[in-house]
DNA sequence: CTGAAAGCGCTTACAG
DNA sequence: CTGAAAGCGCTTACAG
């Protein structure tokens, strides 16, 4: 491993200032074609790699955005880290992670860090009912349109709706629905979209699993079986993962899928299409969701950034989500819908975008 | 957001020099034990943050390590992360991350950029079937123990072993494995070990879903229900995305998972134990294999580091998998094994550990 | 169009 | 025990 050869190197070996060879190289257009060139070039030969340190330390951006996750150990994490680095590469930021644990403060103990590295921004994605302490930096942050302080997420409460619609309209009229926390700002706008969308007529009620697993222990029994004995043909999970359980469970019990009963979530997790039946849910348009925090972060840090006038109103906190179907959702009465599983390709850039792109 | 005061600022407001203060805040115990205490408060007093950025210019050093994985959106990626994201929080360095969305290419530019942002290590999981580039900087490969270059991983091949054991002893003779890849390294560990341990008796035989789906599309039916006819009562995938499609085919073709057929995964993923039956499977010690990494990372940044003695002799390259027997595997004879759950609570640092820690 | 100079915030020999 | 000085690699007014 060579030294890594830096901006005077190039200098000396061309014969010009390193003030000369930066210029050139960050194209300001102040030096001469030819000389620029030349600089390019012999930057090139010499397999020259810009010190971010240094230019860190003279600017004063680092160029580094810190992302905050309540729990990097969450299923979803994936489709976040991956939209935000994706967003960060583009605007030429870097990403460093930050892993909270589900603790408050470890929370602000991973902020700190990431600030004391020089982070320019950060996006926090915080734990059901955390409230967000002062940072002093700026921050985006990704909850959902009920929370305060939120900047940008998905339409938890409109993708319930689509839910809750969905349910009705192939005619359920008893609907259970299944939540994990009874804190949780998403998971509480979730289940309001589904009531609000499965509409008032009929009966609708809500399991609590940690309520029940308080009682009875990790991992046990939901007691769906019982429920669709009471007349319930319809379980709308706000998580695939809990979707999942339950079908496993209504399975277990006898009932099927969905020719008994209707099983939705929450997500569209990796999974999700792949088993049987199919899991209908609905999904963040996180490249979306990514961009606009992004995009808010850079506004913050660089206020001089040209907006393109268009997007003078304020950014859409809330980006809609996206209803995909598929077979574990029927009518009560035993006919299948046809199965139009609209996402059947593994590339999230051709999945249908719902709006105008706020691109930064 | 006032501007973050500096070194300077706290020697200004005593009245010693910025070294002083530097060396004070340090504790190279180069300076007064009173005047350090003065130093430490007055640092307090006014909020100091060190940059890091001014840091690593004059140490060479910035303390942040890149990790690299061929995708992040693989719902393996969020045990990577934690256990990366932990080990390197312990040893004082942060993480950035870089997704190489599964092209060399795009890895490459992921491991130079990273580079550019003054990495001083990288933590590289690469895809199957990936050639490593010479990278200029300190790196640590987690694959498999059968891949060249390989620093350090769980030993697939003794895990796939432990899988072959278990369905041989429940006295299944007839075994089918299911494959993704033909070029994954790791998967081709996995299904060695699996054979290995299954033994020569009765008969073994792979699918790949890459070469049914090039047929037949995408989710394509893996046919395995014309397989138990055939005789086959076991099923193995290498990975437990597989193994929920498989057990969704399987009882989709009135099949039941174990009365009939018995199956298997590989990772514990997340939601492995919540669906019914429970997911029998074997997990990585992720826990053991960051730590590994980042202490590999950590010798070849800081040469000078104080090994302890005992650990003179070459790290272990392959840290054992541990089984994990849930319900969907039973005797083909139909008597169920007990369900021991030897993985019920979800704090990952309760798992047995195989290994003496070697602590960096 | 090009260069000399100062400075970003820290650390590290080296003197005193 | 403490401080003056130089330097890490870059950028940025300011002169020429």
């Amino acid at each position: 491993m060579a030294p890594r050869p830096n901006l005077s190197d190039i200098a000396r070996a061309i014969g010009v200032s390193s003030a000369t060879v930066s210029n050139a190289l960050s194209g300001k257009g102040r030096v001469s074609a030819q000389l620029s060139r030349q600089i390019a070039e012999k930057a090139r030969e010499l397999g020259y790699v810009p010190s971010l340190a240094g230019r860190a330390l003279s600017t004063g951006r680092s160029h580094v955005l810190g992302l905050v996750l309540a729990d990097i150990g969450h299923p979803l994490f994936p489709q976040f880290a991956q939209a935000i680095e994706q967003a960060a590469t583009k605007a030429g930021y870097g990403v460093l992670i930050g892993d909270s644990r589900g603790d408050v403060k470890t929370q602000t103990a991973a902020i700190d860090q990431l600030i004391e590295r020089g982070a320019d921004g950060i996006i926090l994605v915080p734990r059901h009912g955390t409230r967000i302490a002062e940072i002093n930096c700026p921050v985006a942050v990704i909850d959902t349109p009920s929370t305060p302080g939120n900047t940008v997420s998905a339409d938890h409460w409109q993708g319930g709706r689509l839910i809750g619609a969905h349910l009705r309209n192939l005619g359920h009229t008893h609907l259970a629905i299944i939540g994990l926390h009874q804190d949780s700002n998403v998971q509480a706008d979730r289940i309001g979209g589904i009531r609000t969308g499965f509409g008032r007529e009929g009966s609708v009620r809500t399991l609590w699993i940690d309520a029940l697993e308080a009682d009875a222990g990790p991992g046990c029994e939901l007691g769906l079986a019982e429920l669709v004995r009471e007349g319930y043909t319809a379980f709308a999970a706000v998580s695939d993962i809990h979707a999942l359980r339950a079908v496993s469970e209504l399975q277990r019990s006898g009932l099927s899928v969905p020719a008994h009963v209707t099983v939705t979530g929450f997500d569209d997790l990796h999974w999700a299409r792949s088993i049987s039946p199919a899991l209908t849910t609905v999904r963040m348009n996180m490249e979306t969701i990514a961009r606009l925090a992004v995009a808010d972060l850079l506004l913050q840090i660089e206020p001089d950034r040209t907006t393109p006038p268009e997007d003078e109103t304020a950014p859409p906190q809330a980006v809609p989500m996206e209803l995909i179907v598929r077979s574990s959702s029927a009518s009560p009465h035993g006919n299948l819908i046809p199965s139009q599983d609209n996402n059947n390709n593994s590339d999230p850039d051709t999945l249908p975008s719902r709006e105008g792109t706020n691109n930064a």
